[in-house]
RNA sequence: GGGCCUCUAGCUCAACGGUAGAGCAGUUGACUCUUAAUCAAUUGGUUCGGGGUUCGAAUCCCCGGGGGCCCA
């Protein structure tokens, strides 16, 4: 590996210090204390003369006197500062310390406390010791790592100088452990079911290819795991739920990532309208359990989760904004002649149903600030949801929107295993028409609905945009510790 | 997939056809209450890669790569 100037400075400090018989690179840290655990009651700790070893990095400028030096340390709880005269931890390591210790060096600091004359909580350092040695520099004091390409090729980097950064992801854990709370508590269990399948199905999506050696057999990475979970609801669990890893052969943009984090729920004898409530309520929980309060500010714009979401009809929605009535236009040539003469800018889709979305998505979902569910969904858009009972054209669905995002779908799940072979078939006459979004037959599936399912109600919550919301960021980038980057060279 | 913007020292940024610079960090020295420490001195470059135009290119043009924004 070719170092720069800077890693050759640390690395020569690197080997002084081994040179004096330190490793650099100790096995063990002896922490009496977190930095936290010591503020903590601070002045009573001074009272009582107590003695703490804290551990942490460095951080931030080490300002070094002839004869007195100051610097942070920080660990996951808190940051504290080191008083290190030269008269209480002795030349050696006093020089040591101004030689060849830097700014993200991980140590270990025994003293006493004090404040300082600003009232600064302090370790006065009796002992000191290296607990890693840090080869990399750190970025700018001031303004810090900001490019964004940078803060996500290094994350680790990024979660060292930006506190926020670490706040999103506890908030995002915090969000994962109220949810799973919120579903234990109401009689769901948790499943796993496989994330390599033969089949891919439970969404329109494109998905990654893999393959099995020893089977001589290609896999795909899952698109969504709802087929096996209702194949659960068929064995007799009534209440079943699986937080997983999807991953869709998309492209990457605000809101998408080729993997993320889907929260998937199914229960028997419920149908839409009691998922519908359970949203609601879910939705409630996290709110308060994030935020401590049923309104969070997102972007600006103050979103009250206080139940009921509003409901919004996608073809009374389109009528109300655009004058198409859908349910009179069923058929593709006559909705594209009635977007034209309507004036609408939108593409022109292949399908009546894909038309359809087009112009809720482009002229209504983005205006649907509050939570809202968006129903009455078009068939051919919703081959595992069913018919609903009146509008032969629409099926009984609904996608939880905020902020103009899609955070999930849900439906009332096709139990009928002739009518889901209908639809598998349409899909493949869709695929085989170019669309390659469209879901595969699954014989399998269909087998376990001719055993009987009972009236089912489903949902799919997206945690990553919901961690968007809670955490008021505006790329689902923010909130993927990882997200998806190409190569650099 | 298309359009626009962007890539310069470890980091944050200047220079926009005429000697590649600053701040921070680093290095050397001074300093026992600093906290953007201060003071003095100082090191550091494949200007994303390749090609072209030009007496001369970080700068203009072409191709490629990474990233961002908008559109589809």
């Amino acid at each position: 590996m070719e170092l720069n100037e800077l890693q050759q400075q640390r690395l020569a400090k690197l080997e002084r210090l081994r040179a004096a018989g330190i490793d650099p690179y100790p096995p063990r840290a002896q922490r009496t204390h977190t930095i936290a655990a010591v503020l903590d009651g601070f002045d009573d700790r001074i009272e009582r003369n107590e003695c703490v070893t804290v551990v942490g990095r460095i951080i931030g400028a080490r300002r070094v006197m002839g004869k007195l030096a100051f610097a942070h340390v920080e660990d996951e709880t808190g940051r504290i500062q080191l008083w290190i005269s030269r008269g209480d931890i002795g030349d050696e390591w006093f020089e040591r310390f101004r030689d060849d210790l830097d700014t993200f060096d991980i140590v270990e600091a025994t003293g006493t406390l004090r404040r300082t004359k600003t009232g600064e909580a302090s370790v006065v350092v009796e002992r000191l010791a290296l607990l890693a040695k840090s080869l990399n520099p750190p970025p700018e004091k001031w303004h810090g790592l900001s490019d964004l390409e940078e803060r996500h090729r290094q994350r680790y980097l990024d979660l060292i100088v930006n506190p926020e950064v670490r706040d999103v992801f506890r908030t995002r854990a915090k969000i994962v452990s109220a949810m799973r709370r919120f579903l234990d508590e109401r009689g769901f269990l948790e499943v796993e079911t496989p994330t390599l399948q033969p089949i891919y199905g439970g969404a329109s999506a494109r998905p990654f290819i893999t393959h099995h050696n020893q089977l001589k057999q290609d896999l795909y990475l899952r698109i969504a795991v709802e087929l096996y979970l209702k194949r659960l609801i068929v064995g007799g669990f009534e209440r079943v739920y699986e937080i997983s890893k999807v991953f869709r052969n998309e492209g990457v943009d605000r809101t998408h990532n080729p993997e993320f984090t889907m929260m998937e729920c199914y229960q028997a004898y419920a149908d839409y309208n009691d998922i519908m409530r359970l949203v609601e309520e879910m939705y409630r929980a996290l709110a308060l359990a994030v935020a401590g309060s049923l309104t969070i500010v997102f972007q600006g714009q103050t979103i009250d989760f206080g139940p009921p979401w509003r409901r919004v009809s996608i073809p009374a929605a389109i009528a109300e904004r655009t004058g198409i009535d859908i349910l009179e236009c069923t058929e593709l040539a006559p909705l594209q002649q009635a977007i034209r003469a309507a004036g609408l800018k939108v593409e022109p889709k292949p399908s009546w149903a894909k038309q359809v979305d087009e112009v809720f998505s482009v002229y209504v979902q983005p205006e649907l600030i509050q939570p809202t569910f968006v129903l009455d969904h078009p068939l051919a858009l919703s081959p595992l949801a069913k018919r609903s009972p009146d509008r032969p054209l629409l099926v009984e669905r609904f996608e939880p929107v905020v902020a103009g995002m899609e955070l999930g779908n849900a439906f009332t799940e096709l139990n009928d295993p002739l009518d889901q072979e209908q639809r598998f078939l349409e899909q493949g006459r869709a695929y085989a028409a170019g669309d390659d979004e469209a879901q595969q037959m699954d014989v399998d599936y269909i087998n376990a609905l001719m055993y009987g399912m009972p009236p089912t109600g489903g949902l799919g919550i997206g945690i990553d945009r919901t961690t968007m919301l809670f955490t008021d960021q505006s790329t689902i980038r923010e909130v993927i510790l990882f997200p998806h980057l190409r190569q650099r060279d």
